[in-house]
DNA sequence: CTGAAAGCGCTTACAG
DNA sequence: CTGAAAGCGCTTACAG
């Protein structure tokens, strides 16, 4: 039983008309001027038929796929899950299907993809997360419509699309000092990652406010991941005695913050206080539930997707979404004691 | 500067040839006799002119599109994330791109994405997770081969791929067992859900080694998020005093469950031990740590993948990826005390 | 208001 | 060993 696929020709002839009239009415085309009863026939046919536009013919014919594409490193990470629901929904509303891929499984790499979306595959393509040079000039050399997104190209060029970071990390060090903290010190992302460089920045600035000046050792290094937030911890243990609060990069280095913390006898928020960037779903369950800064990602995703369909390739995009941020105050902070 | 794209025919002009060699060339075509010459001279006219196949014009040729869709609930969901990875790894080892979207975004929604995917976009099409009968219906209608994933589908011609989830649930009791414990309760996931019956009758079947039997009073239902685990342990709390155990049907609620326990002035593990399903990255940052089985997500994915593309669209499909279980002890779950 | 025709770029069976 | 030709299903400028 294999049916042979219902095309515009079967349509035309069910209905009486010619193919290209079909075509018109299925686009909807504005400039078609057709009798009622006429569109009525075809509308009828294509209804009866099950008639489905082939997306292949259509493509080679007008030369776009009709499709975004979207690489991210890891499908586990809840920063980019958030980021994809956003591109998602902006791509789906424009009428296009989002391709999402990650450039670290098995037999995946930002190259591999690269090759096979470089094909007529996408319209366009996002990259989010850290990039290689030569990658971003592969990424040019596909003549395709392309965007970082939550990062910073690196080539002359630019069309990017980022958090306000810095402004992040003042909303958390500003509730930090509201409650009385003064000793903050920070535990930072990795020297690679940009969002990292703009949060350090953000503190540095907001701790002017402070009476408290912020010295070199204030400041310890990890890679965004729990076990490197614990070592930065217990690096700033050592160094920087006598702090009261903890600025964290990312969520994930704040669990091991949290745990270093409860291991060396300090009690969190009592002795001190924690806050960190993002406002993953993980955030509320840790303990003590923890306090975050909430930033817009799926509107950045979505933003990606606008400025990606919207903008011509030879535009520079460097666009800040600066929407929608917002402390969220649990139980990792509270009042400095006297 | 708009430069047109490299086709066949260029590279066959600048190769000498007629564009049947060069196409039969990139692909690679086992009854192809060429001369060594001949094919060193395609080959450098490809790199040369750097082209590549165009897909549109491959897919409307061979009716074949070359991507696979999945379409799953939610991208924020840890086990979704692992079936994609898996998936993703899997159809790209086997020259195919992978399509994933989500149902419950704001432009999106399972009946959307049939009506996009099932255009040619797609060779075949995967869902995991809930599904109504309406849509199962709508999906055979598409002529597409399709699998569920991680769920039994409905209708009478059965095509699913799922995880052993009831040995599962045994490795969980077994291990509570073997720490001496013998009144352990259930946090069993929503009625909906048949990973939740089938880890529920792993439950009951596990249980049979206990001195403890089984009553209604030990199992407590919960919608497989941290409030329904919480709502369902003030249920067990109440119902059936004295458990020293509870095995939980996924980590979302045991979330809850740790949550209740300390509030009720139950301490874990030394009051009470507590079990979940799948090694979620949170599970080891949960305070307690908890202890969770494993179970192979990825490879979940990966064999949908694959019997989607080896097996005819007629064949009755219904396996249990019954590989790599673990139970991964930690924090969470202790000897019973005597 | 509607129809005929060209052509997007590829693959494949066939001819030589 | 290599070339010529048909045709996948659509869109679009043009003719009537």
């Amino acid at each position: 039983m294999t049916t042979r696929r219902v095309t515009l020709v079967d349509v035309a002839r069910l209905a009486g008309v010619d193919k290209a009239i079909v075509s018109r009415v299925v686009n909807a085309d504005p400039s078609l001027v057709i009798r009622p009863d006429t569109r009525e026939r075809v509308l009828e046919a294509i209804s009866n038929l099950g008639y489905r536009p082939n997306v292949a013919a259509r493509s080679l014919r007008t030369a776009k796929a009709g499709t975004l594409g979207l690489v991210i490193p890891d499908f586990a990470n809840p920063v980019y899950a958030e980021i994809i629901t956003g591109a998602e929904s902006a791509a789906l509303a424009r009428g296009h299907v989002l391709v999402t891929g990650s450039s670290t499984g098995a037999h995946s790499s930002m190259d591999r993809y690269l090759d096979l979306l470089g094909q007529g595959r996408v319209d366009g393509l996002m990259l989010a997360g850290p990039t290689t040079a030569r990658e971003q000039q592969k990424l040019e050399s596909l003549g395709l419509p392309w965007m970082m997104v939550n990062r910073r190209d690196t080539g002359e060029h630019h069309r990017f699309v980022i958090l306000d970071d810095a402004q992040a990390a003042k909303l958390a060090v500003e509730h930090l000092l509201e409650l009385g903290h003064r000793h903050i010190v920070h535990v930072a992302g990795p020297f690679g990652a940009d969002t990292a460089r703009r949060r350090a920045t953000g503190y540095r600035q907001a701790m002017k406010n402070s009476t408290h000046p912020v010295r070199a050792e204030d400041i310890a290094r990890g890679d965004y991941t729990p076990r490197g937030g614990a070592e930065a911890t217990a690096e700033l243990l050592r160094k920087s005695p006598g702090a009261t609060a903890v600025f964290v990069a990312n969520v994930a280095m704040a669990v091991g913050v949290l745990d270093t913390l409860r291991r060396a006898g300090l009690r969190v928020p009592e002795d001190v206080s924690v806050v960190a960037v993002h406002d993953l779903p993980l955030a509320e369950h840790l303990v003590p539930a923890l306090t975050t800064v909430r930033m817009p990602l799926q509107e950045l995703g979505a933003r990606a997707v606008d400025l990606l369909l919207t903008s011509s390739p030879e535009d520079e995009v460097a666009e800040v979404v600066g929407t929608a941020m917002e402390l969220v105050y649990r139980e990792s902070t509270a009042p400095a004691r006297p």
